[in-house]
RNA sequence: GGCCCGUUCGUCUAGUGGUUAGGACUCAGGGUUUUCAUCUCUGCAACAGGAGUUCGAUUCUCCUACGGGCUACCA
């Protein structure tokens, strides 16, 4: 095949789906990897889904994924994306077409049956709705698909489908097919979804004349219990992975794998290395279910091995997102470089900073611990030092608490669950430096003595 | 119901006419880390079932079961 031209073409009802992520995914990478072109094409023939704001946010989600799309063949660069509502003039053309051909039939009334062999006249049709159906032969017809082999379909089976509609715009059968040889697509990726209505293409590209393309259909993305992935546990739109921390490279990673793979050990993939070793042809047959364990992992990855000041810009989006005021963005460092390698999401962080920010409130397992006499004493002398301090710093709180070891014999958990506990609410936590250091001096203070009158 | 697609650990998957059926996530346990996490080691766990073909089938064929998709003047 010389030209490759591959189209992500969904209709613009709201927000981006991860199924459609994952499907413009495959359809970049494939063209990447042929020097092909990647359009955007928007199928918003139905008129009464359409949902205002919907294609610039489809672009937006897919970019932030890092997928851009090229220019559409010489003749179209005026556009980077196409709309059929803008079309339509290409479809009642092939229409005319067909019905020339008496592949396609008028019809007045839903009872298509008697219309099939009518033909009726421009002056018969002034001031009557009508619909226009395709003819469906008695045969079989069987076509490729470049994962699943030959399949075949018995056509008799297959009622008339409406090609265009009452309003005056095609179905999704129609426009596809005139749009995508009118754009030279070569290779149609879509989801399995899609394979039950290609036998309909098939006969329509057969009607034209025209040449078909390669058909690929991917497996879908499942809940899990197996159906189609769907917006019922946990979320599906791309914007809300986004928007809770999921970085994009994790997410775009994740998804590729879902449903190919590259037959080494390695699983960790930046979209550059997909495009050089993805294979369309590796494409599972079988749905995929989405794991948000497995996602959790590989975000958890990426967090770990991203810069701090890479991960700023959006953790700071985050932070506000989620109310919280972040007075020195050094302390949003100090934040972030703690909880990356202990999170899997940017929220999750947000989560485990919540003690700086917040109230404290003791884990009630150690409430005892709180109490002791040994914790009391240790506060005590915190207290001092600290209060003896002009400014906190990290190696100063250091230096005291190992001086504290010393002269109480204490070490390991019975030093630091104490303290930790009076100034963070729990015994696990950040670095004990760096929380009295965040929190500043008096707010330590507070802190240490509210621990050191608890109970009395 | 009809048609189409599918089926290797719970999940994502590798793999072969003869393998201890491999990896990753999750889970469990150990080590490192003066907390936790990271890191690391170990363990649990799969060829849907039945007939063929074959010296031998997880691998090839057929059937059944199960799962999913489609069945709109939605895409």
């Amino acid at each position: 095949m010389d030209n490759i031209n591959v189209r992500f073409a969904p209709s613009p009802t709201g927000y981006l789906h991860v199924g459609g992520l994952r499907t413009a995914l495959y359809n970049y990478l494939f063209a990447k990897q042929n020097n092909g072109n990647l359009i955007l094409r928007i199928e918003d023939t139905d008129q009464s889904r359409k949902v205002d704001g919907a294609i610039s946010n489809l672009v937006e989600s897919l970019n932030k994924c890092g997928i851009i799309f090229d220019k559409g063949p010489e003749r179209y660069d005026k556009n980077d994306l196409f709309i059929q509502s803008n079309r339509l003039h290409l479809y009642h053309d092939a229409v005319e077409l067909l019905l020339d051909d008496g592949y396609a039939y008028i019809c007045l009334d839903d009872n298509f049956q008697k219309y099939r062999d009518k033909i009726f006249s421009k002056e018969e049709l002034v001031n009557k709705e009508y619909h226009v159906r395709l003819k469906i032969p008695n045969n079989e017809l069987s076509f490729d698909d470049d994962i699943r082999g030959k399949i075949n379909f018995d056509l008799s089976l297959i009622n008339d489908p409406v090609i265009l509609k009452t309003d005056g715009f095609p179905t999704y059968h129609l426009a596809n097919v005139v749009d995508d040889h009118d754009m030279h697509i070569s290779h149609v990726i879509r989801g399995e979804e899609w394979l039950p209505s290609t036998p309909i293409h098939v006969l329509l590209y057969q009607y034209f004349n025209w040449e078909l393309p390669v058909f690929i259909h991917l497996p879908l993305l499942l809940n899990p219990d197996k159906s189609k992935l769907s917006k019922r546990q946990g979320h599906v739109a791309v914007d809300d992975f986004l928007n809770d921390g999921y970085l994009a490279d994790a997410l775009i990673n994740f998804i590729a794998l879902l449903g190919w793979n590259p037959k080494t050990n390695d699983e960790l993939f930046s979209i550059d290395q997909l495009i050089n070793q993805f294979n369309i042809n590796n494409v599972q047959k079988a749905g995929a279910v989405f794991d948000i364990d497995k996602l959790n992992w590989m975000n958890a990855q990426y967090l770990k091995n991203t810069e701090v000041s890479q991960l700023l810009p959006i953790a700071k989006k985050i932070f506000i997102n989620n109310n919280f005021i972040i007075k020195d963005e050094s302390d949003l460092v100090s934040i972030v470089e703690f909880g990356k390698s202990r999170c899997n999401t940017i929220k999750d962080i947000v989560q485990l900073a919540n003690p700086f920010f917040q109230d404290l409130t003791y884990n009630p397992d150690y409430l005892s611990l709180l109490a002791d006499s040994k914790s009391k004493a240790i506060y005590l002398i915190l207290i001092e030092k600290i209060e003896g301090l002009q400014l906190v710093s990290e190696s100063d709180i250091k230096l005291i608490i190992s001086d504290i070891g010393n002269k109480m014999n204490l070490k390991g958990k019975d030093l630091f669950f104490p303290i930790r506990l009076a100034i963070w609410g729990d015994v696990h936590g950040p670095d004990i430096g760096l929380i009295i250091k965040i929190l500043e001096k008096e707010k330590s203070l507070e802190r240490l003595h509210r621990a050191l009158n608890y109970g009395k």
